[in-house]
RNA sequence: GCGGGUGUAGCUCAAUGGUAGAGCACCUGCCUUCCAAGCAGGACACGUGGGUUCGAUUCCCAUCACCCGCUCCA
C-alpha cells in the first residue's frame, strides 16, 4: 500500500464514521482522534477479543482496572519522572538536536596574536556522557587555534545546562564554527501533569499515566492478597495512558491519548526465559489469527545495545504500515525490576512466598504491552481493498468476522409486499446477538457496496421467496457469493459463520 | 521543535479581487425482484483570526490542523 492509499484510508474512515480528528469543529487538536460509530465497535470488538482471549479463556489470568492518575510517587519509582523527560537544544544552523544534559562547554583562552595583553576566548561545545568523553573533539579543536595564537593559557569545562542564559550565545556549536547557534535548553517532558485538588501548587501535583503497567506493580500485592492467584499468573489491563509525545504523527499512530492492553506476567525467576519465550510467540499469533498477514508482521528481538538496562530481552511485533514499519506491541523481559523498585519506594514488601518449595522470592515479569489504537490501525490498513467488479472499483473492508463494526445487514429486496416487516423482524432477532444493520434505501446493490466499506462480512436479503417459502439469501462479503437459507434459525447460522463453525459454501445459488 | 507542502459541500476536485460549481455520497417522493439503476425535488462548503481594499474564498501576515522530510520516541 502507497502512501497515497493511506489517504484514502483517512479518508473512509472519515467518511464512514470510523475515525474522526478530535475537537474538528474548533480546528482539531494535534495528536488526539475520536472514534465513531463504526471506530467505537471495531475498537471495543479488537479490546473484547483480547480480552477474551487473555483472560477470560485462561486459568492463569486475572484482570485489572486501575485509576488514570495515581500517587505521584509511583512515577518515581518507575523512573518515569525523572528520565521521561530530556532537556534538549536545537543548532539553528545545522538543524541538528542535541540532549543537553549531554552537551559539554570547554572554555579555552588564548592570547590574542597582535595584542598579548589581550584573551581570546573559545566556547566550544561537545557531546558525551560525561566531560571526558566529550573532552577529545575540544582538544582537537583547540589545538587547531593553538597553530595560530599559541598554547592556550588556560581552559575550564562546564555543562550546558549549567551555563548562565546570557553565556548560551558565546557557545559554539558541535557542528558549526561560529557561536550563537544554540537555542535556550528546552525541556520536552512526556509526562502529562496535572493537579489533584482544586487548588494548584507544586504540592499536588500528579501526572495521567503513561502506561497502565505501573498500576498492575502497584497493585501487585492486593492481587496476591485475594488468595485467587499462584505463580506463574499474569495480570491483564486495558485503559487509556497519556503521553505528551513531541510530534505526533501517522493518523492515529502516535497519539498523545492512546489506549493499551497489557499483561504483567509473573514467574519464577528461573521460568522467566522460557515465558518470554511464549508470550513473544503467543503474541505474534494473536494478530494472525484476527487476519494480519503473517509476511506483514514481523517480530524483531532487539539488539543488547537497545535493551532497557533492566531488560534481559525484548521482542516488538512490527507491522508494514503504509507509512512504515512501526510497533504494534512490545514483550519485554524485565526481571525483577519494577517490583524492586516499588518496594524500595514503598517500603512495602512485594516479594512471593511459594507454598510448595516453601521459598520467598522476588518474581520476575514478562510485559507483552499492546497498543489498542495501533491494533486498531493495524487491522484498518489489512482490511482495506479496492476489488474491481465489471470495471467498477468496489471499496471492501476485508475485516476479520469477529472484529468488523457490524456483523449482518439486513434488507428487504424492494419496499413492498411485507418484505420491510419481515426483515425488520429478522433484523430485531440477529440484533439480539449481534451487531446488525437494517437498510431499506435505494437500490440492493448500492447497500451492498456500503456495507462492504463497513466491512459487515454478511447481508442477509428477505426477497419474494421469503413469504412464500421463509427462506432468506446470505451474502458473502468477500467473495459476493450468496445462498438461501432457512430464516427462523438465522441469528445461529450468522453465529456458527462468525466463530468459523461453519463456511461460505462453494456454490453460488442465488437466483 | 525545524524545513517544505496542503487547507473550498460528507468525500474527490474546479473556478474567481465583485455573494462559489461539478461528480459521487446524503434526504424526500415516484419507480424498481439481487451488486453503487432512472426521473423529479432538497439540504450542505471557502480551517480560524487579523491586515490591505469600496469590496478578500482569492493578495499579505499570524494561527490551527493535516501530509512529506528531519528530530524525538525512557
Amino acid at each position: 500500500m502507497s502512501s497515497l492509499d493511506m489517504e484514502k484510508l483517512v479518508s473512509l474512515c472519515k467518511r464512514r464514521g470510523f475515525i474522526f480528528p478530535s475537537s474538528e469543529i474548533y480546528g482539531g487538536i494535534g495528536g488526539f482522534w475520536d472514534y465513531g460509530p463504526l471506530g467505537v465497535e471495531l475498537k471495543r470488538n479488537i479490546k473484547d477479543a483480547w480480552w477474551h482471549d487473555i483472560v477470560r479463556t485462561r486459568d492463569d489470568m486475572v484482570g485489572l482496572d486501575c485509576s488514570i492518575i495515581m500517587n505521584p510517587r509511583v512515577w518515581e519509582a518507575s523512573g518515569h519522572v525523572g528520565g521521561f523527560s530530556d532537556p534538549l537544544v536545537d543548532c539553528k544552523k545545522t538543524k541538528e538536536r542535541y540532549r543537553a544534559d549531554q552537551l559539554w562547554v570547554f572554555i579555552y583562552r588564548f592570547n590574542a596574536k597582535d595584542d598579548p595583553g589581550k584573551h581570546l576566548e573559545f566556547w566550544w561545545g561537545s557531546l558525551g556522557g560525561a566531560p571526558e568523553e566529550a573532552r577529545k573533539a575540544a582538544e582537537a579543536r583547540a589545538a587547531k587555534v593553538a597553530k595560530k595564537l599559541g598554547q592556550p593559557l588556560d581552559s575550564s569545562v562546564t555543562g550546558y545546562m549549567q551555563l548562565a542564559p546570557e553565556d548560551r550565545d558565546k557557545v559554539i556549536g558541535p557542528s558549526v564554527d561560529e557561536a550563537g547557534t544554540l537555542t535556550e535548553p528546552r525541556s520536552f517532558n512526556l509526562m502529562f501533569k496535572t493537579f489533584v485538588g482544586a487548588l494548584e501548587s507544586e504540592s499536588n501535583v500528579a501526572y495521567l499515566r503513561p502506561e497502565t503497567a505501573q498500576g498492575i506493580f502497584a497493585n501487585f500485592k492486593n492481587v496476591c492478597d485475594t488468595g485467587r492467584v499462584k505463580i506463574p499468573f499474569g495480570i491483564a489491563q486495558v485503559g487509556k495512558s497519556f503521553r505528551n509525545e513531541i510530534n505526533p504523527r501517522n493518523f492515529t499512530f502516535r497519539s498523545r491519548e492512546f489506549e493499551q492492553m497489557e499483561i504483567e506476567f509473573f514467574c519464577k525467576p528461573e521460568d522467566a526465559k522460557e515465558w518470554y519465550a511464549y508470550w513473544r510467540k503467543a503474541r505474534f499469533d494473536w494478530y494472525v489469527k484476527l487476519g494480519l498477514r503473517s509476511e506483514k508482521l514481523r517480530l524483531r528481538d532487539h539488539d543488547p545495545d537497545e535493551l532497557a538496562f533492566y531488560s534481559t530481552a525484548t521482542a516488538d511485533i512490527e507491522y508494514a504500515f503504509p507509512f512504515g514499519i512501526s510497533e504494534l506491541e512490545g514483550i519485554a523481559h524485565r526481571g525483577d525490576y519494577d517490583l524492586t523498585q516499588h518496594m524500595k519506594f514503598s517500603g512495602k514488601d512485594l516479594t512471593y512466598f511459594d507454598e510448595e518449595s516453601k521459598a520467598r522470592f522476588t518474581p520476575h515479569v514478562i510485559e507483552p504491552s499492546a497498543g489498542a489504537d495501533r491494533a486498531t490501525l493495524a487491522f484498518l490498513c489489512e482490511a482495506f481493498h479496492e476489488d474491481v467488479v465489471e470495471n467498477e472499483t468496489r471499496t471492501v473492508m476485508k475485516l476479520h468476522p469477529r472484529l468488523a463494526p457490524i456483523k449482518a445487514a439486513v434488507f428487504p429486496l424492494v419496499k413492498r409486499d411485507g418484505m420491510p416487516e419481515k426483515a425488520m423482524s429478522i433484523h430485531k432477532c440477529i440484533q439480539q446477538k449481534f451487531a446488525s444493520f437494517y437498510d431499506q434505501t435505494g437500490a440492493v446493490g448500492r447497500r451492498y457496496r456500503r456495507q462492504d466499506e463497513a466491512g459487515t462480512p454478511y447481508c442477509i436479503t428477505i426477497d419474494g421467496q421469503t413469504l412464500t417459502d421463509d427462506t432468506v439469501t446470505i451474502r458473502d462479503r468477500d467473495s459476493l457469493k450468496q445462498w438461501r437459507v432457512p430464516s427462523a434459525n438465522i441469528d445461529t447460522i450468522i453465529e456458527d459463520l462468525i466463530t468459523g463453525k461453519t463456511t461460505v459454501p462453494g456454490a453460488d445459488s442465488a437466483n
